[in-house]
DNA sequence: CGCTGATATCTTCTGCCGTAAAGAGATCCA
DNA sequence: TGGATCTCTTTACGGCAGAAGATATCAGCG
């Protein structure tokens, strides 16, 4: 059950992710051993290795030679953690882009340095959407975007759809690959195989498949073709991805034409 | 951890998806009191009730006066479960649209039904994608839409980027309804209030944020007018839905037009 | 009909999880 | 030196998915 913080707790969050804490005067007590900084650290290199599932309170504090429970002097609970590692994670993406090229070069840039950045953390997909993270990271990418796309003129209620556009698509887009990378390196088959026999169960359990969706099997029947050495899934997503920024694009352009 | 299902136990799932299993001769030991149906259809209620989080083994087997684990006679693991409750809730879209209006329109009418559906079951947004489901409700789903842009003319590769596209757009704007929603149902204050609260929280602890994300504070700030007595945010939702939609068909037309 | 052994159903049990509560021990100020 | 305060551990609890095993049911045979 997804539990909403409340109102103080929203501003412990807050405080949080935007590192709003004063250093403090000296106080009694031990010195801390650990930091916010440190625990998310683990936290995401933990994530990164063993995927979001396996990321636990006491595996983390195992990382940092403490136990789980060591973590909650420094973080209120699971979920603010996953936040955390969620608005760090993003701050590696760029925070401007050039416009010398125009805006279509540059919102291309920030949508392959998107897609690429979610294939190189893969858990951050699985990182629930449910509520806002709104720290600074996710803002400056918000804010890296829509820089970009003010080169349009386009007023804001047309821009912010474009935004909305752009984020679900290459986010559904990263998606699509980390599921196609998942699945052949867990089970060590190559994913072509993979996705032979994936086919061939489906005619022996489905049985006329080709006859019950004529369509799906003819918009999967005509291939493009794989470069040399090129998984053919793989290929199959990165068409997928420049095919659909070049329609999403042109579609923009459409409406900078229109006014 | 995400396991993925070996050889057989891909048969298995396949099996299970397509209702492929012969009756079976009389045999010894008890009749079976449950069917995966029956399961399915429980477990479905209880996401619909109280959310993917709230989803358990247990629940479940309890509105059936049993065990959560004597579910595991008739399904072979929660993650197979929840595959078929997937596949199934997909069962209530229309498998075919009405092209007498062009393309254009019914690609409207399929996006609009999708997403409509996601918002009544929001917690297929939260069932990890990691893993195509391949069931034949799945295939249904894309079987309508390919034949729908079929009367395009596109070719199978461009057509597929444009198909890829349209299922993250709707999946992604459905998913940002559903924050909507569940952030204010859960604490009890109105989406207005909360987004208030949210933002007066953010100067608070990021003071000077409009000077230093000029151009989120620009896009937020140049407001649609939400209708009479519509929610504030359910405006915003529903104008990046329009406007990307939009957006979108105006990219397959130039595609078209491309040849 | 009654017994036997095979087999399917369902439950008890194990080992995780997040985290609450309580306190041990370290550290610093007065 | 004493008390306050903070870090971190131990212990415990309820809930989870799933392994292993107890139990109930039925076919076939005498």
């Amino acid at each position: 059950m997804v539990v909403f913080a409340g109102q103080g707790d929203a501003r412990r969050s807050m405080a949080l992710l935007w590192r709003t804490e004063e250093p403090g005067e000296s106080r009694p007590g031990p010195k801390p051993g650990l930091s916010v900084d440190v625990i998310v650290d683990a936290a995401i290199a933990v994530a990164d290795a063993e995927g979001m599932a396996a990321l636990s309170m006491r595996k983390v504090g195992e990382r940092l030679g403490r136990t789980g429970m060591a973590l909650y002097t420094y973080v209120p609970s699971k979920g603010e953690l996953v936040d955390l590692m969620y608005d760090k994670a993003l701050g590696e993406l760029p925070t401007a882009y050039d416009l010398a090229g125009g805006w279509r070069a540059a919102v291309t840039a920030w949508a392959e340095h998107l897609w690429r950045f979610y294939q190189r953390h893969p858990w951050l997909l699985q990182v629930s959407q449910a509520r806002p993270v709104l720290g600074p990271n996710e803002f400056a990418l918000l804010e890296s975007l829509v820089a970009i796309l003010r080169e349009t003129g386009l007023r804001p209620p047309r821009l912010r759809g474009v935004v909305s556009l752009l984020f679900d698509f290459v986010r559904g887009a990263a998606r699509t690959v980390a599921e196609s990378r998942q699945a052949p390196s867990a089970t060590g088959v190559s994913d072509e195989e993979w996705w032979l026999t994936r086919s061939r169960l489906l005619e022996e359990v489905a049985p006329g498949f080709a006859a019950r969706f004529p369509m799906v099997a003819w918009v999967e029947s005509e291939g493009g073709v794989p470069g040399e050495g090129e998984p053919y899934v793989e290929h199959k997503v990165n068409e997928a991805f420049t095919v659909g920024l070049t329609v999403l694009l042109d579609g923009v352009e459409v409406a900078v034409g229109a006014g």
